[in-house]
DNA sequence: AATTTACCATACTTTTCAGTATGGTAAAAT
DNA sequence: ATTTTACCATACTGAAAAGTATGGTAAATT
């Protein structure tokens, strides 16, 4: 069950063949600029100025190919963030804020980004396998989110809700980005300073 | 440019022919539950148990229908809501409250529920026409938000920032309770309380 | 009652796209 | 150098769905 870390990269120009790789990095491309309903075999062959025969080649059909590319981001959506900010040394509180930080990067379109969130999010509401994914994830991020808070002392009875309100601000953050053309990382800082103010925060021992 | 508003009802067994609204109503139901790509005019036939005659007779093509789906949708999304809440004669606390009572009713596909707007979201990313609706919606709601908070004398700094979060959350909690099953209600009295309680209210002058 | 009109079914054409069959080519293995 | 292996292009089949052409039927109109 080890997964192969993907790399971002496109294609070099020096390697003329392609890899299972860059099929995955192109379905993630239509996928985050034209949904879920772009990733056909001939529409992603055309975009890498090759042929369906390769596809075929590197998986059996379009449906283990939609498989691979939700097993890859659910690897990704749950680990790298999360880890990352946990290895950073820093104390609970900007712990808490470097996530939010990180969550609100640029909206390119790459498979970092946070383009083809919403078009996963999308997705899943088509196909069995997305919602599976998808839920899987949303739970994991909240349960993450309340380590987070807990660790800066709060509230235990606000924990849950706190979670809750930040993660749907996330969410629909990036829909108003795209929609209302508005920014991620003001309202969010915002909104967590707003509930870290409000809350009864339980003085965490050190014993 | 003026507007049959759209009866809710299905067709009704009495009578056998279809009328336009029939199928809009079908393509509701379609992009509620399996997302834009479902509305196919085959499929619907299927489902209103009649064939594409019927439709290409109400309608020149799918487009054109598509076309009729998301105007009569954003009518009904920017107008409906706000007004009855205005119309309520509730003070301006009251009213605020009210709204979010009445953005978080059930997760019903019917046309009045709000499993159609994840999806139109969805939709918007594929669809320009979709997108440009969603972006005057998204939009229009933000400054009939902000009204609100103006009247229950909100700080004007704040305004804008804390309608960007109420929506957000709003926008983001709608998939939550997809994905994660938690209710929306809850959450968003909490957070629309804690801002109201944040915020240096501004004592409105009434001479 | 006869005829028009509104509405719909049937059968067809065309396009698009998933999947297959097969042969070819460059790089690696022997 | 020859053979294998990995990879890909070409050409096909089949299914699904959009759109059209046309004829039929029930209800309204005269």
């Amino acid at each position: 069950m080890t997964q192969k870390a993907l790399s971002t990269q496109s294609r070099s120009p020096a390697r003329s063949r392609l890899q299972s790789n860059d099929w995955l990095m192109a379905g993630y491309k239509a996928l985050a600029s034209s949904g879920s309903q772009a990733i056909g075999v001939e529409s992603l062959a055309r975009q890498l100025k090759a042929t369906k025969g390769s596809f075929y080649w590197h998986f059996s059909d379009l449906g283990a190919f939609k498989l691979a590319m939700l097993q890859a981001w659910e690897q990704m959506a749950t680990t790298d963030i999360t880890a990352s900010v946990r290895n950073s040394g820093l104390p609970p509180r900007e712990q808490l804020f470097l996530l939010v930080e990180k969550v609100s990067v640029t909206p390119g379109d790459e498979f970092g980004g946070n383009a083809i969130e919403p078009a996963i999010r999308e997705w899943g509401r088509a196909e069995p396998l997305a919602y599976a994914a998808l839920a899987r994830v949303d739970r994991q991020r909240l349960a993450d989110l309340r380590d987070f808070l807990r660790a800066v002392g709060f509230a235990p009875l606000a924990i849950s809700q706190a979670a809750v309100i930040i993660y749907a601000a996330v969410i629909g953050l990036e829909s108003l980005r795209l929609f209302a053309g508005v920014g991620m990382r003001e309202p969010l800082l915002a909104l967590v300073e707003q509930l870290l103010a409000a809350s009864p925060v339980t003085v965490v021992n050190k014993f």
